[in-house]
DNA sequence: TGTTGACCTAGAGTTACTCCAGCTTGGTAG
DNA sequence: CTACCAAGCTGGAGTAACTCTAGGTCAACA
């Protein structure tokens, strides 16, 4: 598959798969007969993996390095469970950021409802 | 109160504090017979917000719209409140977006478990 | 045959901080 | 009184993670 198509299986834009690419965090990445990227269904699965953890706040150089494990085979899968770990607790403090800003602006909605009762 | 109190208090670095201020995100700060910046409990109030809408991903051009709208006084309250019904809706995608990679997450780590039970 | 659309690379531009150099001021220890 | 330290100040450089642009190739269709 292509790199638009891979771009919408994945939600990454075409601009940010390539730059990916350039930052190491993509296995090799076959070329067709006229030097095109072609993507397997592994590779749009791993871009979906990277769209998720960013679209969540893992900092590139956390990619990089969880990419790299990769590399070596299952003997890293201590470290990557760690990497992975770590990221499910960073979840769970975004969650809780959502949180506080859902009632943050509950009470704002509530307030600006309040003012403009008044006003009326 | 003095910068690194409110610093303290809203959870955003003194130089993001300073930055925003630059950017016209803040109303004019009082500043103390020593030349240096004193902050209100106001003042702080609408450093959490910010802290709270940036923390949650709002951008800094619709931070600075927001901002300028208090300058209106309450005539701008439908627009303020069309902003933050704007980012509820944006909190929802982002819950989303955490689920789905909690989702994600635990198949990797399920996975794992699978490989290294294999192989003991 | 020519033009359209998808792709390519290298590099510049943008956003939102973050850090740094070099300065002033206020309080305290000798 | 002086020396020093912490906290603050400004202006500007540096960084992360895209995002966009210019200029070019190639395949397919009118």
């Amino acid at each position: 598959m292509r790199i638009s198509e891979a771009a919408r299986h994945c939600g990454l834009s075409i601009d940010t798969i390539r730059f990916y690419e350039r930052c190491g965090l993509l296995p090799p990445i076959e070329r067709g007969p006229d030097g095109q990227r072609r993507y397997s269904a592994l590779d749009v699965d791993w871009l979906t993996l990277l769209a998720s953890l960013r679209d969540t706040g893992m900092p590139m150089k956390t990619m990089r390095h969880f990419a790299g494990l990769y590399r070596y085979g299952d003997q890293t899968i201590p470290e990557r469970r760690k990497v992975l770990l770590e990221h499910a607790a960073h979840l769970e403090r975004q969650r809780d950021a959502l949180d506080r800003c859902a009632q943050i602006l509950k009470h704002k909605l509530q307030r600006y409802d309040d003012i403009t009762e008044d006003t009326q």
